[in-house]
RNA sequence: GCCCGAGUGGCGGAAUGGCAGACGCACGAGACUUAAAAUCUUGCGGUCUUAAACGGCCGUGCCGGUUCGAGUCCGGCCUCGGGCACCA
């Protein structure tokens, strides 16, 4: 064969600028096709292109490109989630605004995605940062703001006491400031939240209608974020004090069990008894060092099983209104503010963790559940036991199964009036506000008059000024901006200062999908024709981690938006992907480590298509992917196989469209293009006379179009596809091997059919191979507008199949049998076959198990 | 720690309760070539018997279970990874 190879520096770009030129990606409503809205998640900007986004995007792209193909109007858009923390890095430490350094990095990897050709309908790119976007994100607040859904509350965040700053997680290391070292410590700050909690049980609930599209672990994580819990709400008073103090428990059946009651440090009656002196100035003391060591702590070390658990008694007695009973008030580390009421009942015969407690401090274990059968007994505990029986010391309720008590006991403090049945979870509402300058600022003025006054519309957006100083100490540079934080009352014209916080970039991110459906609307948020005809979202692609949070808030949103008439759909994403990671050598990829492989070096070596090939091909894309330089260089020979294949077959083509009849409508037939039809036409007039190399060789053909549409359609496993491209490439090779000697006539159809098919299969991986030998096949039009090729199951189908036949599970004959028979025929031609009747003779046959098509399975004793 | 996953040849992986290892990489052999590269053909889990496997046995992280049959389902571990609310 002829020795060419695929000249990609030349053949790739060539095609880039001609799908730019004639816009073949750009779409609008068209309501005479089905729509498909094919979506990953928008990249951060923080420079160039790593392979997780390759893999991310090449994943998208081969699935909008197939489904243009299958015939939908495809929406297919990218842009940039770009407000954040690495910009402001930037400016603070090279001195570069964020908004240059966003730009230049967004350039940077937009001439990289086009690099890759990927099919994006760059006229609805998204930009969060700019004042076109972040207007509607400040409006979009508004209008959660007017439905009650944004409200101010007091919230502590990471302060670093020498840079005097507010600190992000990321920025405290092993509870110190990754700048400066020190100690990071809890300052409490009025910060703005969205009520996400409203919608928990909608957000809950509506998880059964993701069943089919995403994954089980998504749901299962996103439910188990949620964490609805029943149980009971219970006031016990305070000894000497003229205030209740209300538990949330999950077992209000072993209520008859407490014998100790833990607040969080911070919760607010420590203050309220301290101040009426209920609690001696000696303690009080101990109690503020208490509070400043747990404030070093973040919610993972408080909340583990491994943390030592600490805890320091009030002096304050609280009391059990089902028994009377006075039982000594704690505050300890592993309570925690933000669940529940942030107090719990501690019952150490029945939770692990109170159980841990009790012992350490020396305080009782109560026994109240028992299970009849095995009775426990308080002094030879060395655990508790959370396991259902029957209540006991329980007062009226003795004697009940201890799940009936749940109910009993909750409705009874219902009915007493000190307590109720009440439902909790663990989703906590979102805070959204952050000290930081590059990001949209929120639109509200605090008047000393008017309080606090929305923004009106027509004065959005709050824009970013252009002079802010980022110092990296002190407040955020928008609070320190005069300029920003004068303004004037909207309501009463008065001096007025501004907030200066911004928001959180997950609200960015939470509605970007609908800005996609109408980008370049100045008016609105996006249409409503617009939204309701793209939305949802068919196929969202994105990593893992994003699991609950970017996909919980926005449902969140979409839910929120709804409920406001802005949006007629219940759940943004209708399916979802979540792609595994790329690593190399069995570590993430970082720059520390030095195992950096760069796109652009890839795409320079290899071009585009071998890049997408390889990432493909190396992994099902749910599961991390090894790179392997070895790897794409296979891809990349594969490319030119494929190449050899198509070039060094097209004499053999022309000679069958000199075969064939060219049909009206076929404007590219006197240049050798076969249309599908004409092909399908001419093989079936042919199929008489067709040699069994050439039946098989149609087999292979028709049997990887029908099992490609299908991983492409129901299980995006891009690896098998690949695999099956190579083995249809292997195919065609060896056909041609033998096909010197054979009728001529038939064997160039049977090779045009092959080839053509090949084309258009590949045609979603390697977009610019494809579009290049669709030319050369004598195609006029560009392959990406074709359809997906069909294929014919009888052709399909295999005459004979191999069957296996096991004894006792093992495998001991292999048998050619006809491909339709049934399951009695197989186990007679099971029996009956030499080598099995030899095995089985002199033994009892026991059962005989057949599975048409596959097996016979014989048991024998 | 808690929640959620993953573990199969030298390597990436395939196998929807039914032949473990498709396809590719690496490696070996052969063809072509003055030579190399490229290309084409071919072999390739371990082990035992054997002149030779078209033979036997073992084998999907570990231990147990369900089933005629388990890489796949169930229970218990081990190791690695993602998330844990201010990285995005």
């Amino acid at each position: 064969m002829a020795e060419e190879r695929f000249d990609f520096r030349e053949v790739e770009p060539r095609w880039q600028k001609y799908w730019e030129d004639k816009k073949i990606h750009e779409v609008k409503r068209d309501t005479s096709k089905p729509k498909y809205y094919a979506l990953a998640m928008f990249p951060y900007p923080s420079g160039k292109l790593h392979m997780g986004h390759v893999r991310n995007y090449s994943i998208v792209d081969v699935i909008a490109r197939f489904r243009r193909m299958q015939g939908y109007n495809v929406l297919h858009p990218m842009g940039y989630d770009s407000f954040g923390m690495p910009a402001e890095n930037a400016a603070i430490q090279k001195g570069i605004s964020p908004a240059v350094w966003t730009k230049s990095n967004i350039a940077e990897m937009t001439e990289q995605l086009k690099q890759l050709g990927y099919s994006y309908d760059w006229s609805r790119a998204v930009y969060t940062y700019r004042e076109d976007y972040y207007k509607w994100t400040q409006w979009l607040f508004l209008q959660l703001y007017k439905k009650g859904l944004a409200y101010k509350k007091t919230a502590p965040v990471n302060w670093c006491p020498s840079c005097e700053t507010v600190l992000a997680n990321e920025q405290v290391v092993d509870g110190k400031c990754w700048r400066c070292d020190s100690v990071v410590t809890k300052n409490n700050l009025s910060q703005w939240f969205f009520k996400i909690t409203q919608y928990a049980d909608e957000l809950l609930a509506d998880l059964k209608l993701l069943e089919k599209g995403w994954p089980d672990r998504v749901r299962t994580m996103q439910e188990n974020w949620i964490a609805r819990s029943e149980g009971a709400m219970v006031d016990f008073a305070i000894a000497g004090f003229d205030e209740k103090l209300t538990v949330f428990t999950t077992r209000p059946d072993t209520i008859y069990g407490v014998t100790f009651m833990v607040v969080a440090p911070e919760h607010g009656i420590v203050e309220r008894l301290i101040n009426a002196g209920l609690i001696t100035p000696e303690k009080a003391a101990q109690v503020r060092t208490f509070q400043e060591k747990t404030k070093s702590l973040n919610e993972i070390a408080r909340t583990s099983t491994d943390t030592e658990k600490e805890g320091l008694a009030l002096g304050v007695s609280v009391i059990n209104p089902f028994n009377g009973q006075q039982v000594p008030l704690w505050i300890a580390n592993y309570v925690l503010m933000e669940y529940g009421t942030g107090a719990v009942m501690g019952v150490p015969a029945h939770d692990q963790r109170d159980f841990e407690f009790a012992k350490k401090f020396g305080m009782d274990i109560r026994v109240v559940i028992q299970n009849p059968a095995e009775p426990i007994n308080e002094a030879e505990m060395t655990e508790a036991c959370p396991a259902a029986g029957v209540m006991v010391n329980s007062g009226p309720f003795d004697g009940l199964g201890n799940e009936e008590g749940i109910g009993k006991v909750a409705a009874y403090a219902e009915e007493k009036g000190f307590g109720k049945k009440t439902v909790t979870y663990r989703l906590r509402d979102w805070l959204i506000s952050r000290q930081r300058a590059w990001g949209a600022p929120i639109p509200v003025v605090y008047c000393e008059k008017c309080g606090t006054v929305p923004v009106p519309d027509d004065q959005l957006p709050v824009r970013i000024p252009a002079d802010l100083d980022f110092t990296g100490h002190g407040t955020s540079p928008l609070a320190r901006h005069e300029g920003f934080v004068n303004a004037t009352c909207p309501s009463c014209g008065g001096p007025a200062r501004r907030e200066t916080d911004t928001m959180d970039t997950f609200v960015c991110s939470s509605w970007y999908f609908m800005r996609y459906c109408d980008a370049n609307n100045a008016n609105a948020p996006w249409s409503q024709e617009d939204v309701n005809y793209w939305m949802p979202v068919d196929q969202y692609v994105g990593g893992i981690e994003h699991a609950v949070l970017h996909l919980l808030y926005s449902r969140f949103f979409t839910k929120a938006l709804r409920d406001m008439g802005h949006v007629a759909v219940d759940e943004p994403f209708a399916a979802l992907l979540t792609q595994g990671m790329v690593i190399k050598d069995g570590s993430k990829m970082s720059k520390s480590k030095g195992n950096v492989v760069s796109p652009e070096d890839m795409i320079v070596r290899y071009g585009a298509d071998s890049c997408r090939l390889f990432i493909l091909f190396a992994s099902p894309p749910e599961r991390d992917l090894d790179w392997s330089d070895a790897g794409i260089e296979g891809s990349y020979r594969f490319i030119n196989r494929f190449y050899r294949m198509v070039t060094s077959a097209l004499p053999e083509i022309q000679h069958a469209r000199t075969l064939l009849p060219v049909k009206a409508g076929n404007m590219a037939g006197l240049m050798g293009a076969i249309t599908e039809g004409e092909l399908a036409e001419g093989l079936q007039r042919a199929l008489p006379n067709l040699a069994p190399e050439d039946k098989e060789l149609r087999r292979v053909i028709h049997r990887t179009v029908k099992r490609i549409t299908s991983d492409l359609h129901d299980r995006f496993a891009f690896n098998t596809a690949i695999s099956g491209l190579m083995e249809m490439t292997n195919a065609v090779y060896a056909y041609r091997d033998k096909m010197g000697n054979r009728d001529w006539t038939i064997s160039t159809l049977v090779l045009a059919e092959a080839i053509q098919k090949a084309v258009l299969i590949i045609a979603p991986f390697c977009p610019h191979l494809a579009d290049e030998m669709w030319t050369k096949l004598g195609h006029h039009q560009s392959i990406h507008l074709e359809p997906w090729p069909a294929y014919d199951e009888d052709v399909a189908r295999a005459e004979m199949v191999e069957i296996v036949v096991q004894i006792n599970g093992k495998v001991r004959e292999r048998l050619d049998v006809p491909a339709g028979v049934t399951a009695a025929e197989m186990e007679q031609i099971a029996l009956a076959a030499d080598k099995v009747r030899d095995l089985i003779a002199g033994k009892q046959v026991v059962k005989v198990i057949p599975v048409p098509g596959k097996l016979v399975n014989i048991v024998v004793k």
